[in-house]
RNA sequence: GGCCUUGUAGCUCAACUGGAUAGAGCACCUCACUACGGAUGAGGAGGUUUGGGGUUCGAAUCCCUACAGGGUCACCA
């Protein structure tokens, strides 16, 4: 879909085929797409699903309907048929009109804001017991970048995060850190909170295995050994108190979830990330456990003899679900019936909520929605689990407790350095100062950390191998910013202003202007489209494909040379539109240009 | 075992949701070259789209089936 000229020339056919056939087609018969290379003509009309209608073999309807178009239509100029395709070349006029009018238009590929209804996106749900790794990254960026697809498309957008700080885990480092940490803080260490309390974790993991050991060693099996260890016994404790209110346990978690924190900030800043709230398990757990009490009085859920609540699903076709245990205790299901119930009490007219989440939380998110709609609240039917697959490593998946995890601080790391050292290399970065080089090997190597991730499609796990996968060149951002930044230059230079730019309407398009036309004027659709499967893939993919034929033209068209005034200002615009076209897509996906690298 | 999901060039991914001769990048081999910024461009080679059936003008895409990976079916989160 072409913006402008494909819903003029969806019209024309319809007209048309009315005035040749007698009938008028559906919307959906009308089928468009961009003629492909090695034929003659800029869009194609596929006359097959026409045929029937038309009572004619395709190549006649075809030929036909090409007769009429042209007479129509003085924008059109010529047309060819190929079996059932036909092949319709447009005027001059009709390409340069369009591209004016794209270029006269602010923020190009943008709907307008507030045109569709508020959607709140949810991304990251970290535990407050261990630090960011790339499945984070990859849940992050995605999440990110979905809420500002959705932005464009005109959606009010809510950014949150659910932060899962409370329950058996999260006792487990206080403990370890009580027993081992001899009163270690990140400011007495110099280390990141975050890094230090997965320390402790880690430590309480390898102190449980010492247990567990030395229990099989007396004739325990692995399950009974568990339960018998000392420290593991101490973390049940600590949860009772934590649930009672014990004073002094609650202020330790306050202290050592404060360090997350901290460092998790840390991290989101340098990812270039943001919430617009944040929500916490610890206060939301309770708000669902009178939920799922209050269905089982309505009858929504039923109970068993033990005292534990249920909801059957099986007329769903699922099973029948745990929503509170019989000792009253919430579980996962529990707190997230909270949550979601609590965001639609804060955010009236909210539409519906996306979650991002691993695409191992199918079944849960199911049941949730489910849940949600049984109770009464009817914007749970279009709730949306964004899922997205795994991302695996050359030895297998990601496992923290042997140490295969890539830790999402120390891979924005490498990125940094590597693009600086490149830079470096290139000789590009003389006359930068250190401030302009940190700022550049940022943009750089997140850039390229973010497209890696972004440019495939969500449903699909994806390979990352740390020694290989992420390049710098070919389909990459540092290979788009490398082109978005020579187009500016030549825009610098010349000092054009884009809104400025006038050149005449019989100024000829050749094969490859018109395909950059063609990839700045699809571009709105491409966001629609995106916004619609939450995929941003489509638009990496999109601004990827624009830019590899800015880069070819630019090779073999000269743009400020050209000595013909019209067409160097054709071109001028064409570099103006190119530029900002996938800039904004870019930013879609989190990523930034810079003025110079 | 039930349900979900994936399988495309040596590797990592596309393919406008059923359209024309399945396209890119990496790696490999040619060629262009003091370029309006070479972090470049042009070309070559590389495919029975996991196998087998079916549906139709037309299938990587839909249906059936077999095979192979991944996930899930927790009083973990």
């Amino acid at each position: 879909m072409i913006h402008l000229i494909d819903s003029r020339l969806h019209h024309a056919v319809l007209d048309a085929f009315e005035a040749t056939f007698g009938k008028r087609p559906k919307d959906q018969q009308i089928q468009i797409q961009t003629t492909r290379p090695e034929f003659e003509g800029d869009r194609t009309l596929v006359v097959f699903p026409l045929a029937g209608m038309a009572g004619a073999p395709p190549h006649v309807a075809a030929e036909q309907l090409g007769q009429v178009l042209q007479e129509r239509c003085d924008w059109i100029d010529g047309f060819g048929v190929v079996k059932g395709f036909l092949n319709l070349s447009l005027t001059d006029a009709c390409w340069n009109e369009a591209l004016a009018d794209a270029l006269r238009t602010p923020h190009w590929g943008a709907a307008t804001p507030g045109s569709r209804p508020k959607v709140m996106v949810e991304y990251s749900s970290p535990n407050t017991n261990k630090p960011l790794h790339l499945g984070h990254l990859r849940n992050i960026f995605l999440g990110y970048s979905v809420s500002r697809i959705l932005k464009a498309a005109g959606h009010d957008v809510v950014k949150v995060q659910i932060i899962n700080d409370r329950g058996i885990h999260i006792c487990k480092s206080m403990v370890a850190w009580k027993a081992f940490g001899q009163g270690e803080t990140p400011t007495s260490t110099g280390e990141k909170g975050d890094k230090l309390v997965g320390r402790y974790y880690v430590a309480f993991d390898k102190a449980l295995k010492a247990d567990i050991a030395e229990g099989m060693a007396r004739g325990l099996d692995a399950k009974e050994a568990e339960a018998a260890s000392p420290i593991m016994q101490e973390a049940r404790e600590m949860l009772q108190k934590w649930e009672n209110g014990d004073e002094d346990v609650v202020a330790l978690w306050k202290t050592m979830n404060g360090w997350v924190y901290d460092g998790f900030d840390e991290t989101y800043k340098a990812m270039g990330v943001d919430f617009d709230k944040l929500y916490y398990e610890s206060d939301t757990y309770l708000l669902g456990k009178s939920q799922v009490e209050e269905g089982l009085k309505r009858g929504v859920f039923f109970q068993k003899e033990d005292g534990s609540i249920w909801v059957d699903l099986t007329e769903d076709g699922l099973d029948e679900k745990l929503l509170l245990r019989a000792d009253g205790t919430a579980v996962y299901m529990t707190q997230d019936i909270g949550t979601a119930i609590l965001r639609f009490a804060d955010f009236d007219n909210l539409d519906r909520q996306v979650y991002t989440v691993g695409n191992e939380q199918e079944y849960h998110f199911k049941v949730l929605f489910l849940v949600l709609k049984r109770l009464g609240f009817a914007q749970a039917e279009s709730n949306h689990h964004l899922s997205y697959g795994m991302v695996e490593l050359p030895e297998g998946k990601m496992k923290s407790r042997e140490g295969t995890v890539v830790d999402a601080d120390d891979l924005m790391k490498v990125m940094r350095d590597t693009a600086r050292s490149i830079s470096n290399d290139l000789g590009k970065v003389e006359g930068f100062s250190e401030a302009e080089k940190d700022d550049l090997a940022q943009m750089v190597g997140h850039g390229a950390l973010k497209y890696f991730l972004l440019k495939v499609a969500p449903a699909k796990s994806m390979m990352f191998d740390p020694k290989s996968s992420i390049d710098f060149f070919g389909n990459t951002a540092p290979f788009i910013q490398f082109n978005v930044v020579r187009c500016k230059s030549i825009l610098r230079t010349t000092g054009t202003q884009a809104d400025a730019l006038s050149w005449s309407e019989m100024t000829a398009l050749d094969d490859s202007e018109r395909q950059l036309a063609t990839g700045v004027l699809s571009f709105p659709a491409v966001v629609q489209e995106a916004a619609e499967q939450y995929d941003p893939s489509l638009v990496a993919n999109h601004c990827y494909d624009l830019i590899k034929s800015f880069s070819s033209f630019y090779q073999d068209h000269p743009i400020a040379k050209e000595t013909n005034e019209d067409i160097r200002s054709m071109r001028l615009a064409l570099s103006a539109l190119v530029s900002t076209t996938v800039s904004h897509g870019m930013a879609m996906l989190g990523i930034d240009m810079p003025e110079r690298m």
